[in-house]
DNA sequence: GCTATTTGACCATA
DNA sequence: TATGGTCAAATAGC
C-alpha cells in the first residue's frame, strides 16, 4: 500500500512541522508578560500536545497499515481508515443497520466507521451556547444520559440520510469539567455535499440548549477548538468560508495552516489515512473553522499569503 | 401538513 | 448484564 504510506508520511512530516511551528510560537508567547497571551500560550500548548500525539498514532497505525480491521485507537482519531472511501461497507451502512442492505456487514460495521472527534470550546458571553455549525445540517435523533457524565450526550445524523444515503452522524457531548467545552464524535463521511446547502440555517437555540448545530459563529460566537489538529485540512467548507470572506475585502485567521510556513495544508492531514475525501475534510474543518472571522487565538495571517491552489475549487466539486 | 425534536423502548456490544 | 446507540411514535413548531 505505497499510496497509504505517503499519506502517513505526509501526516506524520505535517504533525511534526507544525509541532515545531507551534513551539516556536510558544516560546515567543512566553516571552510575552501580556496576561492576554494566557490563553494563547494554553492552546499552543494544547495544540503542540496533540500534534505529537497524533504523529505518534500515525506511526502506531502505520504498523496495522494493510489490515482490514481497525486499530484500537483513542477516541480522537478515526478507528477505521480503511473503509471510508465511501465503501459499500463504510458509512453507507452505518447506523442502517435494519436495513436490509446492510445486514451482511452488520455484525462489524459500527467498529468499521470511521470516527474522530472534536473538542469544541464555546463562551456563552453572548448568550449563546452549545456546538459550532459545522457546515452540514444535522438532525438529532437521540439523547442518552452517559453513565458518569454530567450532561446527556446528543446523537444526531445527517438531514439527507434517507433522501442521499447520507449515513454521516455525529455525537455531541458536554464536558463535565468545562461546560463550554462540547466534544463531537463523528462517525462516518458525508456523501450528500450537504455543507453547500445548509450552512446559515437560523439557529433555534430555544430547542436545545445543550446542541444547536446552526449556531453561526459569525454573529459573534466565539469558538475554539481544542484540537486542531485534526482539522488541519482545508476544508471545502472553509475555503470557501475563506475565500469568500477574502474576496469581501476581508482578511482569513485558519489557525490550521501554519504562519510559518504560509502554506495551506490542503494536501495533507487526512484524519490518519484517509482518503481525502471533500466530506471528510468538511466534516473536520468545519467543526471550527467554518467561520470567516474565526478568532482562534493569534496565529491570524493575511490570506492573501496562502497561494490558493488553482485547482482548489475542483478540488472538492 | 410538513419537518424537527423529544423520549421511551429496543438492539448491539463489551 | 450494563451501557451505549438507534429507532420510531408522540409531540411541538412553523
Amino acid at each position: 500500500m505505497e499510496s497509504g504510506w505517503s499519506w502517513e508520511q505526509k501526516i506524520l512530516i505535517g504533525e511534526l512541522m507544525q509541532g515545531m511551528e507551534l513551539a516556536k510560537q510558544l516560546r515567543v508567547h512566553l516571552n510575552a508578560t501580556s496576561s492576554s497571551t494566557a490563553e494563547t500560550r494554553d492552546f499552543l500548548v494544547q495544540r503542540i500536545l496533540s500534534s505529537y500525539e497524533k504523529a505518534l498514532l500515525v506511526l502506531n497505525w502505520s504498523g496495522s497499515a494493510g489490515q482490514t480491521q481497525p486499530i484500537g485507537v483513542t477516541a480522537t482519531i478515526p478507528e477505521s481508515p480503511l473503509s471510508i472511501n465511501g465503501s459499500p461497507t463504510g458509512e453507507d451502512c452505518d447506523g442502517g443497520l435494519k436495513d436490509n442492505h446492510c445486514l451482511n456487514e452488520a455484525p462489524k460495521k459500527r467498529k468499521m466507521m470511521p470516527r474522530w472527534t472534536d473538542q469544541v470550546r464555546v463562551s456563552s458571553e453572548n448568550g449563546l451556547e452549545g456546538p459550532h455549525d459545522d457546515g452540514y445540517s444535522w438532525r438529532k435523533y437521540g439523547q442518552k444520559d452517559i453513565l458518569g457524565a454530567k450532561y446527556p450526550r446528543s446523537y444526531y445524523r445527517c438531514t439527507y440520510r434517507n433522501t442521499q444515503n447520507c449515513w454521516a452522524t455525529k455525537q455531541v457531548q458536554r464536558s463535565d469539567e468545562d461546560p463550554t467545552l462540547f466534544e463531537v464524535t463523528y462517525r462516518g463521511t458525508h456523501n450528500c455535499g450537504s455543507e453547500q446547502q445548509t450552512i446559515p440555517q437560523p439557529a433555534t437555540p430555544e430547542k436545545d440548549n445543550n446542541n444547536q448545530n446552526h449556531i453561526q459563529q459569525q454573529s459573534g460566537l466565539r469558538v475554539n477548538t481544542q484540537d486542531l489538529d485534526k482539522k488541519e485540512l482545508a476544508s471545502p467548507f472553509t475555503f470557501a468560508s475563506a475565500y469568500e470572506s477574502i474576496k469581501s475585502g476581508g482578511s482569513y485567521s485558519p489557525s490550521f495552516i501554519s504562519p510559518a510556513t504560509s502554506e495551506p495544508n490542503y494536501y495533507s492531514f487526512p484524519p490518519f489515512g484517509l482518503k481525502p475525501l471533500e466530506s471528510d475534510y468538511s466534516d473536520i474543518i468545519s467543526a471550527n473553522t467554518s467561520a470567516t472571522n474565526s478568532p482562534i487565538v493569534d496565529l491570524d495571517f493575511p490570506f492573501d499569503h496562502v497561494d490558493l491552489d488553482p485547482s482548489f475549487p475542483s478540488f472538492f466539486s
